[in-house]
DNA sequence: TAAGTAGTTGCAATCCGTTCGCAAGTGGCT
DNA sequence: AGCCACTTGCGAACGGATTGCAACTACTTA
């Protein structure tokens, strides 16, 4: 498993390698978060080594940040990109959908304006469920 | 004109009147491109006033925000707001598509996640056709 | 297996965009 | 004209992200 970040050409460091599992292990985290999780098993990690980290794992292509709102990015592990996500304006809560959903809009997009769409890096906003409900 | 302003209830000030001209004329524009420009005519105005008189006009539905990436909102007259916005993750160009061009996805959301969808509030990201012509 | 080197870390300072508290100013009502 | 609530400007403060630098360390190579 190691070897992942080897064979991208990274070195391996303890804060990288916790860094890495990190994201994966919580999904959609904030740099906060991830760092608060690595302190768990290496209490001393600065908040700038996470950021790098980040940034470097994104440019080898296993994570990858999404904006889910407001200001901060969120990251997920590479592989774990399979859906979109259905961001609440009013209660904040995170949905997601399969990618397919957006299937025919994107085609639509690359027909009408030859722009390929990522679905996945913007949330796509609105209001969920449970607070259409509550109006 | 004015009473757009007064008919909502608010104040009659000459940076609240600047304030929304600027963001007609703009069209998608950062605070602080907002400020410059009321700049020209009242030197003085305070960047927090901006932030204020967005935050105001926001609220009685004359402007809306959106998030085309970064971090940074960007600002809207409301009744602009018939387009999505194509945002390039290479140029950082904006492009626009109209909102229809989104129906059937924001439909498929509305059936299957009861989740009701607000295309312009976020970009839709993606890499142009300019960029990918010269990949 | 020891030494050299480039990459990595921690720390503190800094940046940027945004928000806040407060005192002075001013719009709108009477 | 006068009052009051709303608004402004200013400066301070904020939070998240980034940077420069010196110490450290993973990997290479001999």
């Amino acid at each position: 498993m190691p070897d992942e970040l080897r064979d991208r050409g990274l070195r391996l460091t303890p804060q990288r390698e916790l860094v890495l599992a990190a994201v994966r292990e919580l999904g959609h985290a904030v740099p906060e978060e991830i760092a608060e999780l690595v302190r768990l098993k290496h209490p001393g990690i600065n908040l700038s080594t996470v950021y790098r980290n980040l940034e470097t794992l994104e440019n080898v292509g296993l994570v990858i940040h999404s904006h889910l709102g407001h200001g901060g990015a969120t990251y997920h592990a590479a592989d774990d990109i399979n859906h979109l996500h259905l961001v609440c304006g009013k209660c904040g809560s995170v949905g997601e959908a399969p990618i397919e959903t957006a299937a025919q809009f994107v085609n639509t997009i690359a027909d009408d304006y030859s722009f390929k769409t990522d679905v996945t890096h913007f949330a796509i906003h609105g209001t969920c469920s449970r607070c259409l409900e509550t109006l």
